[in-house]
DNA sequence: TATATAGTGTTTTTT
DNA sequence: ACACTATATA
């Protein structure tokens, strides 16, 4: 293609963006600006007009999804050498180029990548060790510490030196040793991935002047998301040619906690003084309705870079705010929204994301959604390759490929369980340690090893043994067979088909998917290794797997819909505490902490095409307690007019100074602005507002099919009792129940004040009785032995006359 | 050694 | 509400 035909169809701002190739570029792309349209044909710009070499281009986007369509357009595009560009997440960027110079800094080609879940343990295992109380030092915090340093290239030395608070200096002693440990293993974790690059780069200048020639052009999509490790890598990369562009957009920056330092957006132009700034404010994607509620919202932050988005299809619908009962009534009434549009044909299934702040709140909606045969996928929560059957075969998979990942031939020496317990580990582990071996290692010699009973040593033999064989196959068998002999030959399958429950069925039906991957693997991949296989399925989060022809609904975080765009969208939980979160209304530097928040809004209102609902309750189930919600701040920051409360809405009733016009633009007026707070006892809903009847019916019926009866076994009985008053729960040490009187009587032959005779403890008295379902808890005050939690089923307790 | 249960703490967001 | 840990018991 020729200069003219790749820029035609692009704007004016676009068209600077894609011609200046050469030198520092800063493109400030809002929402749905088409930045990824520009990032494309700029490439394609480069290769057939610049005549750069597809193989001297880098490209890093932020999820595996976003190379792939990146990847996939580029191909339309240029077609043959395509495959030649690096399209690819820094963090598989960063495991190709450590792969190949792993030896030079003390690892092997087949380290292991650990998730968070093998962090854990290492860290979990080392305060054990050290015998350090977790309720002083959360292995979490540790970890959260050393993760937030390693964002900032902080070394466990340079941490030491930086912070000298009592609880800091055990943090760059463990951070040190957590180190230590993962390099025995072979093993690195995601942050290592990126500051283990940047460490061979600096170390190895010969090394950096080989991808520095390889890299000629480099692009950054999601430039605000990048932390300060990331910023060294690429600047790394491109200080000596400088053809630097990144693009991105200061209003979406929402990993702060991650570590993404928005200060390498705003400060971009200080690092590179000659760069160019391109703003693309055009939108491509929503309503101007839409975009006036991003706009407006987006407004209350400070410190931005002003931008201000503008289409020109037309205002569209209006956003619409729906208030229900409880978080049962909403995820209801969405799911049945949903079900009638597409059972008017109006819409798919795929049409629709439901978004939300955290994962917790997904469950109701998963439920609702499996009610009303709404065909869905979740997104995020519990990923798939973190889930325990999978981990086992991936553990499996790793002890074979790196036989020095301690953490994964211990997650699986006793899985499935061959009497392998923990005093026998611990043992093995201590061996390991003294004679400085791994841990399979040390097992292989378990006869070897002291205290070990020879029926033990046989034991772990057999599992030793079991590795060993498939490590000499594991050339010649495909990683799909490999996985077949693991679930075959340990009995794993056998175990989890003699369960017959349902868990165990779709723990069988994940496991047949983990061997559709591994033939998906084996196809895709130029040439398929063991390694190959465990990289690409450590480096895969759960949004890269979603298939754009299911047609399904989405169900995830706020987060997690970034980069993504849906013709309709669901914002839920839009409630003080839930979104914004308690956590940053509450925090110490709250203002900063609110408006990523606000972000996050942002980007939730920028996903919708046409049509953008927000949706709040005025309770929800938190913790296991009902709190009174209010709405949150975010609603009353869009502007009144692109907002529709719905036909009899309770502002215009209860409120009607308000009436529908004559107030300002803000929607703080317009709507509730005190708390819906139900009266506590006769729990009839009798707030302060009134309500629509579509708010009432729902809020009824899910109620009464969900909340208080279903769950209790029938526990509750009338209809003009609050559904949300808890009942009475069976642990209770109230009476049991109303009709038996006295406690725990008939059925036991005692009650409390009773003496009763236990075989082992002799005479006792009776203190409490709790009837917990099936069997009865019994505390007895023994006076030589104390007082006692039994069960009666059990103990056998014998009234003393 | 394995299992069942009671007690405890915990939650934001994720490559 | 849930998951994880410590404890008791066969």
């Amino acid at each position: 293609m020729d200069r003219e035909q790749i820029i035609s169809k692009l704007n004016k701002e676009q068209q600077e963006a894609v011609l200046a190739s050469e030198g520092p570029v800063l493109i400030l792309a809002g929402a749905g600006s088409g930045k990824t349209r520009v990032l494309v044909h700029r490439i394609a710009y480069l290769i057939d007009v610049c005549g750069v070499a597809p193989y001297n281009i880098l490209a890093i986007t932020f999820t595996n999804k976003a190379a792939e369509e990146m990847r996939q357009r580029v191909d339309d595009m240029i077609g043959f050498g395509a495959g030649e560009i690096w399209v690819m997440t820094f963090h598989a960027c960063c495991v190709r180029i450590l792969r190949r110079h792993a030896e030079e800094i003390g690892f092997t080609r087949y380290f292991s990548i650990y998730d968070r879940d093998d962090q854990e343990s290492v860290m979990k295992d080392i305060l054990k060790r050290r015998k350090i109380d977790p309720k002083v030092i959360s292995h979490k915090a540790v970890l959260n510490a050393i993760s937030s340093a390693k964002d900032e290239l902080i070394t466990p030395e340079k941490y030491a030196r930086l912070n000298k608070e009592w609880g800091q200096v055990k943090i760059a002693d463990l951070y040190a040793e957590y180190q230590d440990k993962l390099k025995e293993n072979n093993a690195m974790d995601f942050d290592d991935l990126i500051s283990r690059t940047v460490a061979l780069f600096e170390e190895r200048p010969d090394i950096l002047e080989l991808y520095r020639r390889k890299f000629q052009y480099i692009s950054v999509d999601e430039y605000q998301d990048t932390n300060t490790a990331q910023f060294r890598l690429v600047k790394l990369l491109a200080d000596e040619h400088r053809n630097l562009c990144v693009v991105g957009d200061d209003d979406q920056s929402i990993y702060k906690f991650r570590g993404a330092n928005i200060r390498n957006i705003l400060n971009f132009e200080e690092y590179f003084p000659d760069a160019k700034v391109v703003k693309l404010e055009r939108n491509y994607r929503s309503t101007q309705n839409i975009l006036n509620a991003a706009n407006e919202v987006i407004r209350h932050n400070r410190g931005r870079k002003s931008k201000r988005l503008w289409t020109d299809v037309g205002d569209g619908e209006k956003i619409r705010f729906k208030r229900y009962e409880t978080g049962y009534a909403e995820a209801e009434a969405v799911a049945r929204e949903i079900a009638q549009a597409v059972g008017r044909r109006e819409r798919h299934y795929k049409d629709y994301a439901v978004l939300y702040r955290t994962n917790a709140q997904s469950r109701l909606f998963e439920e609702k959604c499996l009610l009303l045969n709404v065909p869905y996928k979740l997104v995020g929560g519990v990923n798939f390759y973190s889930r325990r059957e999978i981990k086992d075969v991936l553990a499996y998979l790793k002890t074979i490929d790196n036989a020095v990942d301690d953490v994964a031939s211990t997650r699986i020496i006793n899985v499935p369980k061959r009497g392998i317990g923990a005093t026998t580990i611990t043992k093995i582990a201590t061996y390991a340690a003294d004679g400085g071996i791994s841990f399979f290692d040390a097992a292989a010699a378990a006869k070897d090893i002291p205290g070990l009973s020879s029926a033990t040593a046989k034991k772990v033999a057999v599992f030793t043994d079991f590795i060993a064989g498939l490590r000499r196959k594991s050339g010649e068998l495909k990683v799909s067979d490999l996985i077949g002999e693991i679930l075959n030959e340990t009995g794993y399958l056998e175990a989890l088909q003699a369960e017959g429950t349902e868990e165990a069925e779709d723990r069988l039906d994940n496991l047949d998917e983990l061997r559709n991957k591994a033939v998906q693997y084996e196809e895709n991949a130029d040439s398929p290794s063991l390694s190959g296989f465990l990289e690409e399925v450590a480096l895969i989060a759960d949004i890269d797997t979603v298939d754009d022809n299911d047609d399904r609904v989405l169900l995830m975080t706020l987060h997690a819909a970034k980069g993504l765009e849906f013709p309709v969208v669901y914002m839920t939980g839009m409630e003080e505490g839930i979104f914004p979160s308690a956590m940053s209304i509450n925090s110490s530097d709250s203002d900063e902490e609110v408006e990523e928040e606000r972000r996050l809004c942002y980007v939730g209102i920028t996903r919708a095409r046409e049509q953008l609902t927000m949706t709040m309750a005025y309770e929800r189930m938190m913790r296991g307690e009902m709190h009174p919600m209010m709405p949150s701040r975010f609603i009353h920051e869009m502007p009144r007019e692109v907002v529709d409360l719905g036909k009899g809405s309770q502002a215009s009733r209860t409120k009607p100074d308000l009436g529908n016009a004559g107030f300002g633009r803000s929607m703080r007026e317009a709507i509730t602005a005190k708390p819906y707070a139900p009266k506590p006892g006769n729990g009839a809903f009798t707030g302060a507002y009134g309500r629509s009847d579509e708010d009432m019916n729902s809020g009824y019926s899910s109620a009464y099919s969900r909340s208080g009866a279903d769950r209790n076994g029938g526990a509750y009985s009338s209809p003009y009792k609050s559904p949300y008053s808890k009942p009475a729960q069976n642990k209770s040490s109230a009476p049991a129940s109303a009709s038996s009187g006295r406690i725990g009587s008939g059925e036991l032959g005692y009650e409390v004040g009773d003496k009763v005779r236990h075989v082992k403890f002799g005479v006792g008295t009776v203190r409490e009785i709790r009837n917990m379902g099936r069997d009865h808890q019994v505390t007895v005050d023994f006076p030589s032995w104390g007082v006692k939690k039994l069960l009666a089923g059990f103990a056998k307790l014998v009234r003393e006359e």
